[in-house]
DNA sequence: GCCCAGGTGGGTA
DNA sequence: TACCCACATGGG
Protein backbone atom coordinates (compact mmCIF):
# COMPACT_ATOMS: atom_id res chain seq x y z
CA UNK A 1 0.00 0.00 0.00
CA UNK A 2 2.46 2.20 1.12
CA UNK A 3 4.64 3.81 -2.28
CA UNK A 4 8.35 2.52 -1.63
CA UNK A 5 11.64 4.56 -3.06
CA UNK A 6 11.37 3.04 -6.13
CA UNK A 7 7.54 3.78 -6.73
CA UNK A 8 8.59 7.44 -6.36
CA UNK A 9 11.61 7.84 -8.44
CA UNK A 10 9.59 6.03 -11.20
CA UNK A 11 6.72 7.89 -10.79
CA UNK A 12 8.60 10.88 -11.28
CA UNK A 13 10.93 9.56 -13.82
CA UNK A 14 7.56 8.96 -16.22
CA UNK A 15 5.49 12.45 -14.94
CA UNK A 16 9.35 14.68 -16.31
CA UNK A 17 9.02 12.97 -19.51
CA UNK A 18 5.76 13.14 -19.79
CA UNK A 19 6.06 17.20 -19.49
CA UNK A 20 9.45 18.40 -18.90
CA UNK A 21 10.68 20.30 -15.76
CA UNK A 22 8.38 23.31 -15.30
CA UNK A 23 10.39 25.07 -13.03
CA UNK A 24 7.40 26.37 -10.59
CA UNK A 25 5.74 28.89 -9.12
CA UNK A 26 4.19 30.71 -11.14
CA UNK A 27 5.36 34.14 -9.93
CA UNK A 28 7.59 36.95 -10.41
CA UNK A 29 8.69 37.36 -7.20
CA UNK A 30 8.87 35.33 -3.78
CA UNK A 31 5.79 37.63 -2.12
CA UNK A 32 3.45 36.98 -5.06
CA UNK A 33 4.32 33.11 -4.64
CA UNK A 34 2.63 33.91 -0.80
CA UNK A 35 0.22 36.11 -2.27
CA UNK A 36 -0.57 33.20 -5.06
CA UNK A 37 -0.17 30.39 -1.90
CA UNK A 38 -3.25 31.99 -0.16
CA UNK A 39 -5.33 33.14 -2.68
CA UNK A 40 -5.32 29.65 -4.26
CA UNK A 41 -6.98 27.92 -0.98
CA UNK A 42 -9.52 25.67 -2.19
CA UNK A 43 -9.92 27.82 -5.72
CA UNK A 44 -9.42 27.24 -8.90
CA UNK A 45 -5.46 28.44 -10.16
CA UNK A 46 -7.65 30.56 -12.92
CA UNK A 47 -9.60 32.54 -10.52
CA UNK A 48 -6.56 33.37 -9.25
CA UNK A 49 -4.99 34.89 -11.84
CA UNK A 50 -7.32 37.45 -12.50
CA UNK A 51 -7.10 38.54 -8.82
CA UNK A 52 -3.09 38.60 -9.38
CA UNK A 53 -3.53 40.50 -12.44
CA UNK A 54 -5.49 43.11 -10.43
CA UNK A 55 -3.12 43.55 -8.05
CA UNK A 56 -0.31 43.64 -10.04
CA UNK A 57 -2.29 46.38 -11.96
CA UNK A 58 -2.89 48.22 -9.04
CA UNK A 59 1.02 48.10 -8.15
CA UNK A 60 -0.02 46.20 -4.75
CA UNK A 61 1.95 43.08 -5.13
CA UNK A 62 4.52 44.13 -2.63
CA UNK A 63 4.10 43.82 0.87
CA UNK A 64 4.15 47.68 1.74
CA UNK A 65 1.75 48.16 -1.14
CA UNK A 66 -0.75 45.82 -0.19
CA UNK A 67 -0.51 46.15 3.66
CA UNK A 68 -1.38 49.84 2.73
CA UNK A 69 -4.70 48.96 1.12
CA UNK A 70 -8.05 49.42 3.12
CA UNK A 71 -9.45 46.15 3.75
CA UNK A 72 -12.45 47.16 1.32
CA UNK A 73 -10.26 48.12 -1.61
CA UNK A 74 -8.08 44.78 -1.29
CA UNK A 75 -11.56 42.83 -1.17
CA UNK A 76 -12.33 44.48 -4.39
CA UNK A 77 -9.21 43.54 -6.18
CA UNK A 78 -9.26 39.83 -5.05
CA UNK A 79 -12.84 38.46 -5.55
CA UNK A 80 -12.83 36.95 -8.47
CA UNK A 81 -10.42 34.31 -6.30
CA UNK A 82 -13.49 33.62 -3.44
CA UNK A 83 -13.24 33.65 0.07
CA UNK A 84 -12.19 37.33 -0.74
CA UNK A 85 -12.93 38.51 3.21
CA UNK A 86 -10.98 35.85 4.64
CA UNK A 87 -8.30 35.70 2.27
CA UNK A 88 -7.95 39.95 2.60
CA UNK A 89 -7.73 39.47 6.17
CA UNK A 90 -4.83 36.56 5.55
CA UNK A 91 -2.87 38.60 3.33
CA UNK A 92 -2.68 41.78 5.53
CA UNK A 93 -2.23 39.42 8.51
CA UNK A 94 0.51 38.12 6.74
CA UNK A 95 2.08 41.19 5.54
CA UNK A 96 1.48 43.16 9.39
CA UNK A 97 3.54 40.01 10.27
CA UNK A 98 6.29 40.29 8.47
CA UNK A 99 6.74 44.50 8.57
CA UNK A 100 6.66 43.57 12.81
CA UNK A 101 8.82 40.36 13.46
CA UNK A 102 10.39 40.23 10.20
CA UNK A 103 11.79 43.79 9.55
CA UNK A 104 14.91 41.78 7.53
CA UNK A 105 12.15 41.37 5.02
CA UNK A 106 11.03 37.80 3.53
CA UNK A 107 13.72 36.34 1.87
CA UNK A 108 15.92 36.80 4.62
CA UNK A 109 13.54 35.41 6.85
CA UNK A 110 12.56 32.35 4.79
CA UNK A 111 16.72 31.71 4.71
CA UNK A 112 16.34 30.73 8.36
CA UNK A 113 15.65 27.53 10.36
CA UNK A 114 13.82 25.35 7.96
CA UNK A 115 12.19 23.53 11.04
CA UNK A 116 11.91 27.11 12.84
CA UNK A 117 10.20 28.81 9.74
CA UNK A 118 7.66 26.25 9.18
CA UNK A 119 6.56 26.12 12.53
CA UNK A 120 6.02 30.11 12.24
CA UNK A 121 4.60 29.84 9.60
CA UNK A 122 1.77 27.25 10.83
CA UNK A 123 1.31 29.37 13.35
CA UNK A 124 -0.05 32.94 11.30
CA UNK A 125 -3.66 32.71 11.00
CA UNK A 126 -4.83 31.32 7.44
CA UNK A 127 -1.30 29.33 6.79
CA UNK A 128 -2.15 25.83 7.22
CA UNK A 129 0.12 23.07 5.96
CA UNK A 130 0.10 23.39 2.79
CA UNK A 131 0.42 27.09 2.32
CA UNK A 132 3.36 26.61 4.46
CA UNK A 133 4.80 24.20 2.57
CA UNK A 134 4.36 26.22 -0.46
CA UNK A 135 5.92 29.39 0.45
CA UNK A 136 8.78 27.49 1.91
CA UNK A 137 9.30 25.51 -1.28
CA UNK A 138 8.16 27.42 -3.70
CA UNK A 139 9.54 31.46 -2.25
CA UNK A 140 12.14 29.87 0.53
CA UNK A 141 13.70 27.31 -2.16
CA UNK A 142 13.69 24.96 0.75
CA UNK A 143 13.36 21.33 0.29
CA UNK A 144 9.89 20.45 2.05
CA UNK A 145 7.58 18.45 0.58
CA UNK A 146 4.08 20.23 -0.85
CA UNK A 147 0.59 17.77 -0.43
CA UNK A 148 -2.40 18.85 -1.83
CA UNK A 149 -5.73 17.28 -3.43
CA UNK A 150 -4.04 16.45 -6.29
CA UNK A 151 -0.89 14.25 -4.33
CA UNK A 152 -3.51 12.59 -2.43
CA UNK A 153 -6.03 11.69 -5.25
CA UNK A 154 -3.43 10.53 -7.57
CA UNK A 155 -1.51 8.44 -5.43
CA UNK A 156 -4.61 6.58 -4.05
CA UNK A 157 -5.58 5.96 -7.79
CA UNK A 158 -2.25 4.45 -7.94
CA UNK A 159 -2.94 2.67 -5.12
CA UNK A 160 -0.11 3.73 -3.26
CA UNK A 161 -2.34 5.75 -0.51
CA UNK A 162 -5.61 4.54 1.47
CA UNK A 163 -6.87 8.03 1.15
CA UNK A 164 -7.39 8.34 4.61
CA UNK A 165 -3.10 9.66 5.85
CA UNK A 166 -2.83 12.70 7.46
CA UNK A 167 -0.87 15.56 5.62
CA UNK A 168 1.97 15.17 7.90
CA UNK A 169 1.70 11.12 7.03
CA UNK A 170 1.94 11.79 3.33
CA UNK A 171 4.12 14.70 3.58
CA UNK A 172 7.21 12.08 6.32
CA UNK A 173 6.65 9.48 3.72
CA UNK A 174 7.90 11.58 0.35
CA UNK A 175 10.29 13.04 2.40
CA UNK A 176 11.78 9.82 4.36
CA UNK A 177 11.57 8.34 0.57
CA UNK A 178 12.97 10.77 -1.11
CA UNK A 179 16.20 13.10 -1.04
CA UNK A 180 15.96 16.54 0.51
CA UNK A 181 16.72 18.07 -2.86
CA UNK A 182 14.55 22.07 -3.33
CA UNK A 183 14.77 21.10 -7.06
CA UNK A 184 13.23 17.41 -7.04
CA UNK A 185 10.22 18.39 -4.29
CA UNK A 186 9.73 21.63 -6.64
CA UNK A 187 9.00 19.78 -9.87
CA UNK A 188 7.60 17.15 -8.07
CA UNK A 189 3.97 18.74 -6.46
CA UNK A 190 4.33 20.50 -9.93
CA UNK A 191 4.16 17.35 -12.14
CA UNK A 192 1.51 15.98 -9.87
CA UNK A 193 -0.73 19.45 -10.54
CA UNK A 194 0.10 19.60 -14.55
CA UNK A 195 -0.82 15.65 -14.22
CA UNK A 196 -3.87 15.95 -12.60
CA UNK A 197 -4.94 18.84 -14.70
CA UNK A 198 -4.89 17.45 -17.83
CA UNK A 199 -7.31 14.73 -16.39
CA UNK A 200 -8.41 12.97 -19.95
CA UNK A 201 -12.51 13.57 -18.96
CA UNK A 202 -11.75 17.29 -19.25
CA UNK A 203 -8.99 16.89 -22.02
CA UNK A 204 -10.34 15.06 -24.95
CA UNK A 205 -6.64 15.91 -26.45
CA UNK A 206 -5.02 14.10 -23.44
CA UNK A 207 -1.92 12.44 -24.73
CA UNK A 208 -1.29 8.54 -23.50
CA UNK A 209 -0.84 8.45 -19.46
CA UNK A 210 2.20 8.03 -18.60
CA UNK A 211 1.56 6.45 -15.18
CA UNK A 212 -0.85 3.55 -16.26
CA UNK A 213 -3.16 2.20 -18.97
CA UNK A 214 -6.26 3.77 -17.68
CA UNK A 215 -5.45 7.39 -16.41
CA UNK A 216 -5.55 7.50 -12.73
CA UNK A 217 -6.20 10.94 -12.67
CA UNK A 218 -9.27 10.59 -14.71
CA UNK A 219 -11.54 7.77 -13.21
CA UNK A 220 -14.03 7.41 -15.80
CA UNK A 221 -12.02 9.28 -18.66
CA UNK A 222 -10.79 7.45 -21.61
CA UNK A 223 -8.40 4.69 -21.12
CA UNK A 224 -4.86 5.87 -22.81
C1' DG B 1 -28.85 24.66 -12.27
C1' DC B 2 -25.20 21.92 -10.18
C1' DC B 3 -20.63 20.66 -8.96
C1' DC B 4 -16.00 21.53 -8.26
C1' DA B 5 -11.54 23.96 -7.37
C1' DG B 6 -3.65 23.37 -5.65
C1' DG B 7 -7.46 24.85 2.28
C1' DT B 8 -8.09 26.71 6.85
C1' DG B 9 -10.17 27.47 11.29
C1' DG B 10 -13.69 26.83 14.55
C1' DG B 11 -17.00 23.90 16.63
C1' DT B 12 -18.94 19.45 18.37
C1' DA B 13 -18.84 14.48 20.12
C1' DT C 1 -9.23 11.61 16.56
C1' DA C 2 -13.14 12.27 13.49
C1' DC C 3 -16.46 14.62 11.32
C1' DC C 4 -19.20 19.10 10.37
C1' DC C 5 -19.57 23.76 8.64
C1' DA C 6 -18.52 28.54 6.80
C1' DC C 7 -16.05 30.92 3.60
C1' DA C 8 -17.41 32.81 -2.42
C1' DT C 9 -16.13 33.15 -7.18
C1' DG C 10 -16.02 31.50 -12.10
C1' DG C 11 -16.04 27.69 -15.43
C1' DG C 12 -17.38 23.08 -17.30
Amino acid sequence: MTPTDDDLHDIFRRLLARFGPLHWWPAQTPFEVVVGAILTQNTAWRNVGYAIANLHAAGALAPGALGGLTPERLQRLIRPAGFFRQKTERLQAFVRYLDEVHPEGLETWLAGDRHAVRAELLGLTGIGPETADSILLYAGDRPTFVVDAYTRRLFTRLGLLRGSESYEEIRALFMTRLPADTDLFNEYHALIVETCKSFCRKRPDCPPCPLQPRCPTGGTGPAR
